[in-house]
DNA sequence: CTTGACCTTGTAGTTAGCTTTAAGGTGTAG
DNA sequence: CTACACCTTAAAGCTAACTACAAGGTCAAG
């Protein structure tokens, strides 16, 4: 059972088989043993490196971040350290989107709040009027 | 001064004069007047659509979301409870992103906070341990 | 020995929102 | 009249991460 063809690879880590000739292609998994047929043989070691992809990419990572991470395994003097100082970086840039999505919605509520929201015209749509550049009402 | 071409209005508003050609050519903006020479003439209502644009843009709406902002604009029969709508909806949407990330950082704050975080090996890494699928331990 | 699931390759398409390039015409300041 | 900034077009390229397609070879069950 340690050998696996690509479809069996896909169906245990749940991504699809042109994700992995993908990867492939693009350097994010090594070229694997081949079958005489010429079929792809995989391992379980795959299988975690797959998962590793996929761990990664839901903790907000992009593939050329994970490939850096990957790297590091790969390297036997990379230490704890490094991999944390990613993962700040990755912190930062997240507490940063964040913010921005809290300043957006602020906006828009705003907007949505001194908007009559029935069937009045849109010449007194604050959110219409505030996208073509008037100034809005502020509370207070 | 109600007679600009395509450079001036892109110093005015902040765009590319590139992404007011591409603007036109995917119907966000309308087919302008053009000069004997071929060149495009734009008023003021055009410097207010790209503003629009650009502010829908800011406030998370995509091309084709402020594409329908726009048609409603121009549709007489159009009332604030459409708009309104509207912004609930990218209201939800944007609160749904907020959301998915504060489980992240979350995660990402926990796994760091396991990890040494100094020059210890890669195998006492909390984070590159959870990315290969192992358990983490937890407060408490 | 046939059926059908599975595999191979290379190439191109997708979404979103631009940006760049090539090859050339126009307008104006000095 | 000569720079030089500005304009024109069509088409291709970019980033990210896949996804689809065509045309064919392989493997196992019955």
């Amino acid at each position: 059972m340690t050998h696996m063809t690509i479809g069996k690879l896909a169906r245990t880590t749940g991504v699809g088989t042109e994700t992995i000739r993908y990867y492939e292609r693009s350097g994010f998994l090594p070229a694997p043993d081949r079958l005489a047929s010429g079929y792809r043989v995989y391992g379980a070691d795959t299988v975690n490196r797959v998962r590793f992809i996929k761990q990664a990419q839901s903790l907000g990572f992009t593939l050329s971040e994970i490939n850096d991470l990957l790297s590091l395994t790969d390297d036997p003097n990379a230490d704890c350290a490094q991999v944390n100082a990613r993962a700040q970086v990755k912190l930062t840039e997240i507490n940063k989107k964040i913010d921005q999505l809290l300043l957006v919605r602020e906006s828009l509520e705003r907007l949505s709040k001194y908007c009559p929201a029935d069937k009045q015209p849109l010449s007194e749509c604050s959110i219409i009027n505030h996208l073509y550049g008037e100034e809005v009402k502020h509370d207070g």
